[in-house]
DNA sequence: AAATACATACATACTAGTTGGTATGTCAAG
DNA sequence: CTTGACATACCAACTAGTATGTATGTATTT
């Protein structure tokens, strides 16, 4: 085995690599912001130089965009789309969907809070780029949230008269405010509290509580 | 009246000078946060030069901080604290606070969102002085709403079963929600449709609608 | 009331460190 | 042996912060 370098070889994997890139730069902006990614974090959690990320990734614009494509919009599918759109039951899949938030990646959740909603806050006034693959991701989330309600609605568990388009991007709002909130104050108990007033309002529209 | 300079000679008001680094440094953070905020960018805007900047601010963080402190805590407080703690009627004047926003900067609530949220979700992983300044604001604002809610009850306005602490925060963090959605969409119909959703929340909470 | 002394309120010029990006070299795989 | 997958070395621009100079207001002294 050649061994030009004093450390040990790197096996050549450009997709795995590409992945490790993403992975890291994902964590970066998760803390830092967008804004605040440096590059050469990146390289030093990965242990790959700037030869190496330029290779895979034009610049750290490009870099950004793939996190959103490849990153964030896949988390948000199998956190809550998929698992929405799977459920027999599409209150309790709600329901569930929304409970289950704190146990994900709890000390993240509250410490850096909704990777999603990170970037929108940031980004969306800056750079139009950003902003259209976030909404995108905002979009199809409101989607899937607002076929649920309609689903509860047919299946008759809440009442027929809500505004479903209404009703979903309230619920979606509040999930994101209350993410923040617990972020403010860095605390589990906030965002519990928080989320109790979304099922407490979630039950309110079930037309056995009218 | 000697003049050395080749501009008109500037008046000199430290407290008026003050206030313009603190208003254009405010823009620059509600536009581009904490971090991209480029002390540059202050001294083209305020017409002033780096000597002047640090006369009266020590440094970047002291800025940042004074921002939080003399620009955004009194604005949360001049757009709803003080409106909801002199209302007469509690509910109304909860509902009138949340109506009013759209009509306050609409432009800037759309395009750059909450300043004090804004600041939060950049700065509270990050920076404990930030985060320990803006959960204060948040923690009083949470406050003023709780005890809005509490004089609706005892004004037999809303249930009195409902938990006051729970339900003001998580009005808050629909408020948040709203405008963050807003944004991403950069979009007044979204906040709109969203503010709605809050309203009718509180609708559910009164007595009468039970 | 004029002169002096001193602190405040700025301006100018410069520095050190950071950061995204590039040019080029080298090793490995097909 | 050509192309892809990296490493090395370097640069130009930016940016917070500093050192220092100067003009202005104000209090004090005489």
């Amino acid at each position: 085995m050649t061994q030009t370098n004093t450390e040990t070889r790197k096996e050549r994997n450009p997709s795995i690599t590409r992945q490790a890139i993403l992975q890291a730069a994902f964590m970066e902006i998760f803390r830092n912001g967008y804004q605040g990614m440096r590059l050469e974090n990146v390289m030093s959690e990965t242990g790959l130089t700037k030869g190496a990320l330029y290779h895979h990734f034009s610049n750290k614009q490009t870099l950004g965009y793939a996190v959103v494509d490849d990153m964030i919009q896949p988390m948000m599918q199998s956190i809550w789309i998929d698992p929405v759109n799977n459920a027999d039951d599409p209150l309790l899949g709600l329901i569930t969907a929304i409970e289950d938030l704190p146990d994900k990646k709890p000390e993240q959740l509250i410490e850096f809070g909704c990777p999603l909603n990170n970037l929108i806050q940031e980004m969306a006034p800056l750079d139009n780029g950003f902003r259209t693959r976030l909404d995108a991701i905002m979009e199809s989330w409101l989607d899937t949230t607002e076929k649920a309600l309609e689903a509860a609605v047919q299946a008759g568990q809440i009442r027929s008269d809500i505004n479903c388009h209404e009703t979903a991007t309230f619920i979606l709002a509040s999930v994101e405010g209350c993410i923040g909130l617990a972020k403010s104050a860095q605390c589990g108990n906030r965002l519990r509290t928080c989320l109790k007033g979304i099922t407490g309002y979630l039950n309110s529209l079930t037309v056995q509580s009218g």
